[in-house]
RNA sequence: GGAGAGGUGGCUGAGUGGUCGAAAGCGGCAGAUUGCUAAUCUGUUGUACGGUGAACUCCGUACCGAGGGUUCGAAUCCCUCCCUCUCCGCCA
């Protein structure tokens, strides 16, 4: 949520700003609100004022001796009452005036960093990097897509799942459950080592808590909700995880906190029919090792990268080609001020595929979720800045592994590092 | 799911409808003092919004689980909801 006080007082810089991310966002009706809320506030104020002052004078009063019934007493009364009744008429147009200004604030998404490139689609997003050429398939022409190789090798399974569920969900057979499980506990070690401490969330969660990181109210036809119980499934980690501190006000050496969790996630993937139909890549249910941080604000920046090498160190280790690339204005996340993806390289497809996507959200989701620090000799509170991070989506590594490990002979080689994990050196 | 109890400030825990934002204790902070890694004493102690201000301050409003209601006035009375705990049932 971005902070009225700033919009108030800079309007056109803000509406600038968020004019990097596309051209829908106007601030007018949004001020104009604020400032008839502001007059409301005032007038309502200061009736409440005087009629708290009559209800003193009139206890006062009565405890002094003077009689309830006495014309004193009663006109008070009646001063209290006229001014209920006032106050009766602004409260509901102040209220209604509230929710508006609400229901407009957390639907405008985060500022862009100064940092982040301008552009209007993924189109303009920017390569920062890339890592792995060495690792590339030698015989790109012959490799096989992930799907084709997991119903060979009988680990992947998606005629049943659909069956038992819909269309984008599988069934990991075998040595496919087996490896799914070993990325999980490689991914999780990894980032366990690197200083995150590891939490099994709940993956049902309440509708504040989705409002807490933006998911709500703007993006709910995204999540599965089950409605009767004001519960939904969670998309991602993130959300649970950075819940964790809501409505709390941390003291400052707390911070920064650092968590990791792996959870199952679920997405309607609403708008994407036809896309990626086939395989691991865009499923209603995956699985994800997610990293969380809360931290400083004058660390974030620093923070983020960091955080971005706990990502990539991963496919380091898989020994998986990746590119980094930095998300323009015009793509970027919702929450997010800032946000790097990392694509691991698919050969099937030929392409980059996203595996991981690093946002630092500023103190836009420590405003939604009112998650503030202290400062020991300090007066008043500050907003933390959060940061997350796929480290990784377990799925899509999972399919990055079966075409970059593919072999001529229809096998797959175990990475080295995932060896110890499964104990044994190829699926086939 | 059934029956009961309860939700008050960082924590423990008082609170007869009227100077209650809330006693007391603990903790925290500041100071004083004492021949000594601690004790004692004194003072202080939340958050948010708005106004004023350079700032400390000051003023107003709101907050005693949430939302309504009664009343000139609600932590206190009434209603609804949520949550926690205990017992029973069920269950991995």
């Amino acid at each position: 949520m971005l902070d009225l006080k700033q919009i108030r007082e800079n309007p056109q810089e803000i509406q600038a700003q968020l004019q990097k991310r596309s051209d829908q966002y106007d601030l007018t009706a949004l001020l104009d609100l604020d400032q008839q809320q502001r007059e409301l506030t005032t007038k309502r104020g200061q009736l409440q004022a005087r009629s708290n002052e009559i209800g003193k004078l009139i206890g006062q009063k009565i405890k002094g001796g003077t009689n309830p019934a006495s014309p004193e007493i009663q006109e008070l009364k009646t001063e209290g009452n006229d001014l209920k009744q006032q106050l009766a008429d602004l409260e509901p147009q102040e209220k209604g005036l509230k929710f508006e200004i609400e229901e407009l604030i957390l639907n405008l998404p985060n500022l862009p960093s100064d940092s982040t490139p301008l552009g209007e689609s993924e189109d303009e997003n920017v390569e920062i990097s890339r890592w792995g050429e060495d690792y590339l398939l030698k015989n790109p022409e012959t490799c096989r897509p992930h799907w084709e190789i997991g119903e060979k090798l009988g680990i992947i399974e998606s005629t049943r799942a659909v069956k038992i569920s819909q269309s984008r969900f599988v069934n990991l057979i075998g040595m496919g459950a087996a490896l799914e499980r070993a990325l999980i506990n490689f991914m999780l070690d990894q980032q366990i080592a690197a200083g995150y401490l590891e939490v099994m969330p709940p993956v049902l969660v309440n509708s504040e808590t989705l409002k807490g990181t933006g998911q709500l109210p703007k993006f709910a036809e995204e999540s599965f909700q089950c409605a009767e119980d004001d519960l939904w499934l969670t998309p991602t980690a993130e959300v649970p995880l950075t819940n964790l501190y809501r409505n709390d006000i941390l003291e400052a050496n707390q911070l920064p906190i650092y968590h990791c969790a792996y959870t199952p996630c679920f997405r309607r993937e609403a708008g994407s029919y036809g896309k990626d139909t086939k395989g691991l890549i865009r499923l209603h249910q995956f699985n994800k090792v997610e990293m969380v941080k809360l931290v400083r604000p004058e660390t974030s920046e620093e923070e983020h990268e960091k955080m971005l090498a706990n990502a990539t160190a991963i496919l380091e280790e898989l020994l998986l080609p990746y590119r980094v690339i930095e998300l323009c204005t015009g793509d970027l996340g919702f929450s997010a001020k800032k946000c790097y993806d990392v694509e691991v390289w698919l050969p099937s497809a030929g392409q980059y595929r996203e595996i991981s996507s690093c946002s630092n959200c500023g103190d836009f989701q420590a405003r939604r979720a009112n998650i503030r620090f202290k400062e020991p000799g300090k007066k008043g509170t500050q907003y933390v800045h959060t940061l997350n991070g796929s480290g990784l989506a377990v799925g899509r590594t999972m399919a990055a592994i079966l075409e970059n490990y593919q072999q001529p002979d229809g096998t797959v080689t175990v990475p080295k590092v995932l060896q110890p994990y499964l104990k044994r050196e190829v699926i086939g």
